[in-house]
DNA sequence: TTGACACGAAACCAAAAGGTTTCATATACT
DNA sequence: AGTATATGAAACCTTTTGGTTTCGTGTCAA
C-alpha cells in the first residue's frame, strides 16, 4: 500500500460539492460539522467528500481536541495548472503565451515591472 | 432546448480517456475512427466520450464527406483557468501572484521585459 | 462517571458512468 | 446498382458515485 492515489485531482474537482468545499477552506481551516452546515446533505456525506479531497492531497487534516480541522492544500492544484498550460499554447492570445513562458521558465531570468497605476484601468 | 450544458467542463475532463482525446485533437482534427485507434475500447465508446466533450464545448465537429472531423476548442478551458486563478492567490509563490495579476488586469498597464537569456537557467 | 458532542466506518440504495453489441443511415467507390 | 466505409442511436449490463441511516469510539465538560 502507499501512494497509489486512487482519486486523481481531476476526479476530485469534478464534483460541485467538493469544489465548494475547497472554496470554503480557502478562508480558513474548518471541522467537518462546520463545513456540512453549508450543504443540504448529511455530515457523513460531506465527510466522504473530504476523504476524497484528502486522497488527492487537496486538503490536509489536523487534529485539535475532539475536532479535526481540514485545511486547503492549494499546491495540489499545480498538477491541474500544468495540464492546462499545455493547452494554453493553442489558444491564440498574447497574454496566454506570456503566461506559458513564465510557467516554463519557473521564476528564472525574468524582469517584471508593474507600473504604479495612477490611471484607472478601463476594462477592454 | 438550448444551452443547458448537462456536462460541465470539470466533469468532462475528469475522465482520462477524454483528456487523452483532447491531447490528440491538439495536433489536428480527427474523425472518430482515427481517434478510437488509440484506445482499447470500441469506436462507439469513444463516440460517447466525444458527445460529452461536445456538450461541454471542448470540441466542435465539422462534417466532411462521410466523416465527421472533431476539433479541439481550447477556449472552453478558460472556465477552468478562471477557477484555478482563484486558488493561485493562496499558493505563496511570486510567479503565481504575477500570473494572477496578469489574469485580472487582462493586458492592462503592464510592462514586461524578457531578457535574452545568455545564461543557462539552473533549476534550483 | 455520566452525558453531550465530533467524528468515521459500515451497510445499504438509487442513479449515473462507462462500457458492450446490434442496428439504421448516410456517403463513397466501382 | 451494389458493396464497403463512417457514424450515431438504442438497448443493455456492470461498476462507481453520491447519498442515506445506524452504530462505535474518542474527547470534553460537569
Amino acid at each position: 500500500m502507499s501512494a497509489a492515489p486512487k482519486h486523481d485531482i481531476f476526479q476530485a474537482i469534478a464534483d460541485p460539492t467538493r469544489r465548494k468545499i475547497l472554496r470554503l477552506l480557502a478562508d480558513k481551516k474548518l471541522p467537518v460539522t462546520a463545513i456540512s452546515k453549508h450543504f443540504p446533505m448529511s455530515r457523513t456525506a460531506v465527510s466522504k467528500h473530504l476523504r476524497i479531497l484528502l486522497e488527492s492531497k487537496l486538503v490536509s487534516v489536523e487534529k485539535s481536541g475532539r475536532e479535526k480541522l481540514y485545511k486547503l492544500q492549494p499546491e495540489a492544484l499545480l498538477e491541474l495548472k500544468h495540464w492546462l498550460s499545455f493547452f494554453e499554447q493553442f489558444w491564440d492570445n498574447k497574454i496566454s503565451m506570456l503566461k506559458h513562458f513564465v510557467e516554463n521558465e519557473e521564476a528564472g531570468n525574468l524582469n517584471l515591472i508593474i507600473p504604479k497605476s495612477n490611471e484607472e484601468s478601463k476594462d477592454s
